[in-house]
DNA sequence: GTCAGATCTGACCGATCGGACAGTTATTGT
DNA sequence: ACAATAACTGTCCGATCGGTCAGATCTGAC
């Protein structure tokens, strides 16, 4: 990081996000990298440590975000936690969604990763946040299903425009909450 | 399949479904799997063709389970065709725990493996189901989510017992569609 | 022009992958 | 008892993996 930015450097950033998106860390190779970005495969490893240190510095960016948003949750509670857990977290799947493909497709190796390694806090305070505060099966259950359903279908891609995509997966996250989307 | 039953060959099976869902299917080698079977690796493809047939065996039941819900499907419209899909999607992702698990870890290879030829069509179904008809953006987002919601929720691992967490699913998959989970 | 440092390449390395094969041991029908 | 077949092992193979390294090439300061 502490690297000036070069062209090629953040050209392979984008290909390498493509690649792990379409086919998973372990299913891309530096050979597809090169491949892809029209270099040698030693001039990655010449930009970067290893084929990891991109991985790292591709999910970092997603990494911060989702520690912004525990600092944005911390000290709200109850109806004004859930609704902000809802919006941030939709906000934060849609600015990452290649992010959020690529962490789906290896969740065992993302979940000890140093780049993410405030994740498993933060989805714990996410979860309270969503079930309001309860942790019993109706609202932990309703939690992780909201989750998983902005996971996916921020993943997924449907041809709905993002401004459309984004106010209805808060308006279904809602209900999956059993809360008004208007009216609290 | 024409095989006879072996204790070996379902002792592979077992060992393999787990370390697949636990590592992925690249992120587990035959060597792996043959370890914890307490086999050698020759064992394993003097039963199995190829580590993909043992992915296709372990895939199949599910595949049926999905191709048996199309069957199932076929005819329903509206409000019923929601209401079946809901309430089947939820019972196939409990029964394969385990299988959706692989499935979401290795999506790109998935839905072009064989074994899975049907999936495509009927996810196409069961969103239609799931959307009342309709292909239009508000209802085709809370399809998706039901979906991913569905089946993320079904591969985690919260201590729920498991009809609660069937309940709770399918009110949780009814309320995101917008519908009440008792009365139509 | 020329020298220094950054940038990039082709060739190579050890490890590991999925898989093949010949041969050995257990099982079974007669 | 004995042949025949099923079940299994140790060993080897080519391919591919992530990563290293010496050297070629490019670039800007002086």
């Amino acid at each position: 990081m502490a690297r000036p930015p070069s062209a090629l450097r953040e050209h392979i950033l984008r290909s390498a996000l493509r690649l792990f998106a379409e086919s998973g860390y372990k299913g891309t190779s530096l050979h597809d990298i090169a491949q892809v970005t029209g270099c040698s495969k030693a001039a990655l490893l010449y930009h970067f440590a290893s084929k990891d240190a991109i991985l790292t510095e591709l999910l970092t960016p997603a990494g911060e975000g989702l520690a912004a948003l525990r600092a944005r949750l911390t000290g709200l509670d109850g109806a004004a936690a859930a609704r902000e857990a809802v919006t941030g977290f939709v906000d934060l799947a849609l600015r990452f969604r290649l992010e959020v493909r690529v962490l789906f497709q290896d969740i065992p190796m993302m979940t000890t990763h140093p780049a993410l390694g405030a994740v498993p806090a933060v989805v714990e305070l996410l979860l309270t946040a969503l079930a309001g505060g309860s942790t019993a099966p109706p609202d932990t259950v309703a939690a992780h299903m909201v989750l998983g359903a902005v996971s996916v279908t921020a993943a997924d891609d449907l041809g709905v425009p993002e401004e459309v995509l984004r106010a209805e997966m808060i308006r279904g996250a809602l209900r999956t909450l059993g809360r008004a989307p208007d009216h609290p």
